[in-house]
DNA sequence: CGTATGACGTGCA
DNA sequence: GTGCACGCCATAC
């Protein structure tokens, strides 16, 4: 393995366009594990980075989830890109 | 190495 | 529709 689990999830999160919205299942499944999403979150939560755009990952029931810069903040861009998650 | 925790997901009452 | 329990993976202690 090249690269690790955590580089992928990280790799995948970046790579998310502007104005489209990803749920951990499917970051877990492009990252080569479709059983890991909770892992996708922790290593999110502890690999927070600045050029990763992980406010746009979300949970399939569509709601935000957390965000370390603060849950609020996440919706606050999500609604700024118009991708609000409003199911 | 084993247990506990966490930005999850699904199932059942 | 809501709440609880189980399962899954990675990290921390």
């Amino acid at each position: 393995m090249s690269v690790s689990f955590n580089e992928k999830v990280l790799n995948i999160v970046r790579d998310i366009p502007k104005g489209k919205l990803m749920t951990y299942g499917e970051v877990a499944v492009l990252a080569g594990r479709p059983k890991a999403y909770r892992a996708v979150g922790n290593i999110l939560n502890k690999n927070y980075d600045k050029a990763i755009p992980c406010h746009r990952v979300i949970r399939k029931d569509g709601s935000a989830g957390g965000y370390n810069c603060g849950r609020e903040r996440k919706l606050e861009i999500l609604k700024k890109e118009g991708v609000y998650p409003d199911f």
